[in-house]
DNA sequence: CTGAAAGCGCTTACAG
DNA sequence: CTGAAAGCGCTTACAG
């Protein structure tokens, strides 16, 4: 079969001779261009059909100067980021808009360097796209300046304070993780708190761990704060609690950075004995799936990534049209209140207790 | 900044005109051709470079008559054949070998219509993928034929007995679906058997459901087993042991087709005061993330979604290449033993008890 | 060995 | 109103 598709393709001329027209004649009639008479119209159409005519995108974006196609860029350390579902949320929302538009998605992945160039640039060295999102890049990412240098429009997920020309599409980190540990301060009676935080690198690291510290101080409780810096790897969140050694009896509320890393400490809590949350409440960040089904489940601040990424490539489509608009847009989060800080009952099956929006 | 970028790209005849060659030189020059010396060869690369030259993709491949990309077609009902997870080890694996081959990675999905037509018709429609892998296909996909007739190269993940010329990539889910059921039978003594099924419009559904009734009868337990459809879902999971009432209560062993489901019945047997695995031993499919991180942890089929991809990625370029080889090709599976079997003990927090090929 | 044309498949600006 | 050329940016086959 493969033998069929391997004939010279089908092109507007191999329609026109049929026809009897031009090909210009061809490619105005199948673009429903008025000047061609409907009955030609209709004969060029059944005849494309007839022959199986697919237009060539590669002549269309020779010819239009324009690929057709935007690209969602994810550096290497995505994966360590955000995880998987961060991701699938991300590729959701964005494939949803460029189908719409009817444009090609393409996704720039390198998992193998460190920083992740490839993947910037397999999207630079050819113009196959016409913009490009970009996610989870870190705070001194060396490509992120000649990306955007580089004239390709683009649209960035996260927070980019020394970047204040991007245009970006981001949460309040900083209030949200700020409103968690409050509602531990002051839903749970806890005053020994523990943050584990993200890598640093990344500007979301930075900010939930500065909100943790503003309510920590808000309360004037900073003399019992800890923080210990993880990776946002699970294994982290383990190591965060083993580190601490019988230090940890002195703590009851734990705000880590991401769910991976609560439900790291959850299972290393447990394995020495203490409760969550009798002893400890406990909240994570993301609510990408893993939250709901742990036991107990956790705690933790939705990040809405399928909205981010919609309304980044919906704003990345209007720079490629030429639109003005904003350059910063901040989308809510809500805190999504289940078992393992206390709200919910370790019998209530339900997905959460409430959900408060902050 | 958009400015620069917006101006007229830099091409070929301007790094020729700056050096004062012709376009072809340059064209040889930078594919290192030894027509051009050496000397003119690093003259036209720097300026090339100063320049900030970069090759247009629709150029070359109209003129190549070859995209530079391949394609991921997903159609609709993905999501509900393996979930999020699933698509992110194939994206994962997928994009390795594209990376490799410095090809770009279009993803084609579908989230609206029924059958995701226009994920096929997207690729199909469209020159702008030299090949493409397609996963989690229906076995009455209407798309399939048409695609593999349009003489695109195809890979296939999956299992498709109805398409014997096809080429696909799969594992042999009734062998391992018969082998997690006699490990219920064989190693925990179970016999009275309940099978939560797929959705059967996917050849994966059907295999499992048969792997299943081939371990049952193998041991002379038809009589007391039950086999509930599903739709891989949660919920349905939850349903499927909601709906069997009291006979629930007859059972003592759930092969669920993939994790989800195997969960979904978790809460359910839970909220009914049934104990996994005191009372039941529950054993589900996929190992895409969900099972090691419930309580207790799932005894599951890992289906290795990233070897899978990879092989079939590295298969399509050999197709793409004109090379011959397999048409079909099964990777193996492992069974993962963890708490709900009752391999595991409840207070061991390892991944698993033990891992068997099968 | 080297120079310059042809042509991939489109679409639109131009000439008649 | 309609016909046919020009040209997007490449690469390779061809002529000298």
């Amino acid at each position: 079969m493969a033998g069929r598709g391997r004939l010279r393709r089908v092109t507007l001329r191999d329609i026109a001779d049929r026809v009897g027209v031009t090909p210009t004649a061809v490619s105005m009639a199948l673009a429903d261009n008025p000047r061609i008479s409907a009955n030609t119209r209709q004969t060029i159409k059944a005849t494309a059909h007839d022959l199986g005519y697919v237009p060539s995108s590669a002549a269309r974006a020779l010819r239009n100067q324009r690929a057709g196609a935007i690209a969602l860029i994810v550096p290497t350390t995505a994966t360590h980021v955000f995880g998987h579902s961060y991701f699938m949320h991300v590729l959701e929302g964005t494939s949803l808009v460029a189908n719409e538009r009817d444009v090609q998605l393409l996704v720039s992945t390198n998992r193998d360097t460190e920083h992740g160039l490839a993947a910037y640039e397999r999207v630079m060295r050819s113009r196959s796209a016409d913009g490009a999102i970009l996610t989870s890049a870190a705070i001194d990412d060396p490509m992120i300046e000649p990306l955007i240098a580089s004239g390709l429009p683009v649209v960035m997920i996260g927070s980019f304070p020394y970047l204040p020309s991007a245009v970006t599409v981001g949460v309040d980190d900083r209030a949200a993780s700020r409103a968690m540990t409050e509602h531990l301060i002051t839903a749970h009676n806890r005053t020994s708190l523990l943050h584990i935080s993200g890598t640093l690198d990344h500007q979301t690291g930075v900010d939930r761990r500065d909100g943790f510290l503003d309510a920590v101080r808000a309360h004037h409780l900073e003399g019992d704060a800890r923080i210990v810096e993880g990776d946002l790897s699970e294994e982290s969140g383990r190591r965060a609690i083993a580190d601490l050694g019988e230090q940890i009896r002195e703590i009851d509320g734990l705000v880590a950075a991401n769910d991976d890393m609560a439900f790291g400490a959850l299972t290393a809590l447990r394995s020495i004995g203490l409760e969550v949350p009798a002893d400890l409440s406990i909240a994570g960040c993301d609510d990408f799936g893993l939250a709901r089904v742990t036991t107990p489940s956790l705690t933790t601040i939705r990040v809405p990534a399928k909205e981010l990424a919609q309304v980044a490539t919906t704003r990345l489509f209007e720079i490629m049209d030429g639109k003005d608009g904003w350059h910063r847009h901040v989308l809510e989060v809500e805190l999504v209140l289940r078992q393992s800080c206390g709200c919910q009952p370790l019998d209530d099956t339900d997905d959460a207790a409430s959900v408060l929006e902050i």
